[in-house]
DNA sequence: GTAGCGTAGTTGAAGGCTTGACTATTCCGC
DNA sequence: GCGGAATAGTCAAGCCTTCAACTACGCTAC
């Protein structure tokens, strides 16, 4: 679907007849995998995503936050924790905790075993409104996800996830 | 791996005998497949568009018009349908091209059949921004993606992604 | 031909994200 | 204890995205 240009440069590099290095292009198959990946990811999210603010005003990343705190023992994370389990910058996450705070959902708390840290801790206003959102999210997600998919299908969904993940863990941020 | 809290809402509910709609929560293998699709798309995303960035200084978004571009007949493109194949918003794609001029590798021509329209247009300079960063991106693709899978697991990837793109595709953005 | 409506694209303001610098605290070796 | 390195978190500047006007053109019907 993309890209003939590419094979095109490929095509002048394996005529040179050089087994050196050269890119490794994608061929016909990897090409249409690639891009049926990366667009229905791409859509997916997308969609999810408006879905989740449109209908409570809450973005699936700030989502993810209170659902993370909501998860933690005593609704409460260290600031660093909580930003690895939403694959986020320690930055990102001191911003959206600043906004979580503003609306009463989140508040902030001194480490006391680490007088470096804080620690976020999800409100009761907060839980709440994650109980409001979940519902709303998870008919999401079987709406544009589960229910378009096979028992079959959503095994491959979990093994291909797992295998990526196995080698992107171990990779440097 | 997540919410347990709203696992327990489901028996709440569910307890109650009644039939009615209630959401319709994940269950534990659920949760496993999209906890792992989740994490991995966007760890994978974000793994390729660091890469892309900081080894060519062209961000995913911005190479995705590129690619479009040097694809497209005569190397020109209607601004829609421009972001229609780069699943961008008009306004997004009309700033995109905007920072693309600036760097002299896209110019904006009205378009003759259609007073309204403006053509983007790939420049020679663009084009060979694209064709050194094509090779970088390429080999990050492979790195992270490819190379970690089978190829029954590649087949498994598109027909997923096929299988999402149909139902995503008929659904209002 | 012109009123009215739909389409194509741009613009500017508001807010989120990233980067890099900065403060404060803890850990470690001596 | 004490100096230096590492860690936790925040903050400010700049870029990107979104949203809601807004301009301009084309199409249709009267």
């Amino acid at each position: 679907m993309t890209s003939q240009v590419w094979a095109a440069s490929q095509e002048a590099k394996a005529g040179s007849g050089a087994p050196e290095g050269g890119p490794r292009w994608l061929d016909a198959e990897e090409q249409k995998a690639w891009r049926a990946w990366l667009y229905s990811a791409q859509l997916l999210m997308d969609r999810l995503d408006r879905d989740l603010t449109h209908q409570t005003g809450i973005s699936h990343a700030y989502y993810e936050v209170l659902v993370a705190l909501s998860e933690a023992p005593g609704r409460a994370m260290r600031m660093s924790e909580l930003a690895d389990r939403c694959l986020s910058s320690r930055s990102r996450l001191s911003h959206a905790v600043s906004r979580l705070e503003e609306r009463g959902w989140v508040r902030r708390q001194v480490c006391e075993s680490d007088g470096r840290g804080q620690l976020a801790v999800l409100t009761d206003d907060g839980f709440a409104a994650l109980e409001a959102a979940a519902p709303i999210h998870v008919e999401s997600v079987r709406t544009h996800l589960f229910d378009q998919l096979s028992p079959a299908q959503v095994a491959a969904m979990r093994n291909l996830g797992e295998t990526l993940l196995r080698h992107l863990d171990g990779t440097a941020p």
